[in-house]
DNA sequence: CAACCTTTGTGCAAATTTGAACATGTCTCG
DNA sequence: CGAGACATGTTCAAATTTGCACAAAGGTTG
């Protein structure tokens, strides 16, 4: 029973009793559907219609045909539907993916995203591994550093996240603020384990302070902010961040060399859907509000 | 929504994931399937996969079709298994037909073969209109006379229906019986209403018995028993139909050249089926018993 | 890390499907 | 009864679909 088309065709032969009125319907020549209807109970090796000069009448495997395939052409057009209207729909899932260590600015984003979306389940994945585009495992992934550069992905700048340099109560009580660079040996600072690392900060971490000063490495933020917190050193933290542990004092304020651009990837596949642009939408207008 | 071919092809690859594994499944070339996809896609304008280097992962949109799909293709395969195996199967209705005259000959035959194959439900059909097999209206025609000959029928000889002269009591009390051709004027005999009739025992009716003699004419074979039997006169009537009427008086006992030819008639379209070959087959080897 | 395998994607030619025209037959209506 | 409308069915050319060859790219394995 392969070759649905065929099917369909005898449908309509089935539906409307005449190969020319079923030719009309399907928008081909009444020898195409004469030949479809050969060629279907050729492989079934029953005849679907009798013949005659008035048009064709079912056989009942005919009628049994007729049925099924009435249910099947309800099922495909609410399919249709379905698809086209989830187009202007935002509705379902909405997969977003980022770094843990945003998490802290953008869940309550996505909350209220979420309030203005009813029908709309949000699902924030955050985790150690990256969550693939290209593998629909998101639909939104908000990715930070330098721009990726992953064919068949369409990334759009966000925002910048501001780093500033930060240190305990405790580290300052002990050890003073650096006056100025001839201070950074007498110092301690935080930096990242990996001695590649790209990130503004890091890079002007390496170029301006000595690599004896830096005592304590990590390889994730969150770690940095611990080690920051428990007074390991002079670390660099994201200002949002910083801003909530009143305990922390700013060594340095953040600078535009050190901001983090944040950028806000999609897959080709999904971007042109009304759901991520919903939320492409929504997450811009809140960062230019935020701004104003 | 139309095409119902993409949706099968779409289908295979939401189920196995792989446009190469699609196309070998459904006997295509891999190309053929990015085709499939990419017009289906375009018409509904939503993408139903994300692509990438490991094969296609069905979008909300695809998963939606793959159930649909999945649950279409059960039903196919369902109905062709019904299709195919109701070709071997005696069952359904069975519908045949003839002139009602025969249908006391006929009955009992039918009772016999529904018996025999219980699961068909026999409609014989009698009435004052021909039943048109090619109309699908029934599917077994059993007809008298000249050979049809219908294109798109097959038609095999079955048996011959033998007529005689008959009489009754009454009217033999009253006129006699006719001792050779030169009192067939002192007679009255039941003719057809058609003058052109070609029912051999009305054609020598009419080439040997003169026309004042034929008194009393009807249209139907069944007025023209009533008659006989009401002693309007010497008519013909089938020898079985006679025999079930002692009170008559066998005038001419049957002759070949009376007697009228049986047919099975059945349509081309139908003709190969297991059902009505199953009642051909039983119909000829009932007459062959009967004739033992 | 390099070779190999699997996968998608794209021109171009072959094969298949489709469409137009015509033949034929039946039914209907005046 | 005869003309017209409408149905199926067949043949041949055109159009579309399909298959093949090849390219490119990510994934896997030794």
């Amino acid at each position: 029973m392969e070759n649905w088309d065929e099917i369909r065709t005898a449908y309509q032969v089935a539906r409307l009793g005449t190969v020319s009125g079923a030719a009309e319907v399907l928008g081909v020549h009444h020898a195409t559907v004469i030949r479809h209807i050969d060629a279907l109970e050729g492989r079934l090796g029953v005849k679907l219609f009798q013949r005659h000069a008035r048009g064709y009448t079912a056989t009942e495997a005919g009628e049994d045909l007729l049925r099924v395939a009435q249910a099947t052409d309800d099922q495909f057009s609410q399919l249709s539907g379905r698809i086209k209207g989830r187009g202007m729909d935002v509705s379902g899932d909405l997969v977003v993916t980022s770094v843990a260590s945003l998490s802290q600015a953008f869940t309550p984003m996505l909350v209220a995203f979420q309030r203005q979306y009813p029908k709309v389940t949000v699902r924030y994945l955050t985790g150690d591994r990256l969550f693939r585009l290209e593998y629909g495992e998101a639909h939104v992934a908000i990715r930070a550093g330098t721009i990726p550069d992953q064919p068949d992905n369409v990334v759009q700048p966000m925002t910048s996240s501001c780093f500033g340099a930060y240190a305990s109560h405790e580290y300052v009580a002990e050890y003073g603020l650096p006056q100025g660079p001839q201070d950074y040996s007498k110092h301690r600072f935080i930096g990242p384990d990996n001695e590649d690392s790209r990130a503004p900060f890091y890079v002007w971490l390496r170029e301006n302070v000595p690599t004896e000063a830096i005592r304590f490495r990590c390889t994730d933020s969150e770690a940095v902010n611990a080690a920051v917190l428990s007074g390991a050193g002079i670390g660099f933290m994201g200002a949002a961040e910083a801003e909530r542990h009143p305990d922390l004092v700013e060594v340095y304020p953040p600078r535009d060399e050190w901001a983090v651009p944040l950028w806000l990837v999609t897959h080709v596949d999904l971007h042109r859907t009304t759901k991520v642009q919903a939320l492409l939408a929504f997450i811009k207008k809140r960062f230019n509000e935020d701004k104003q």
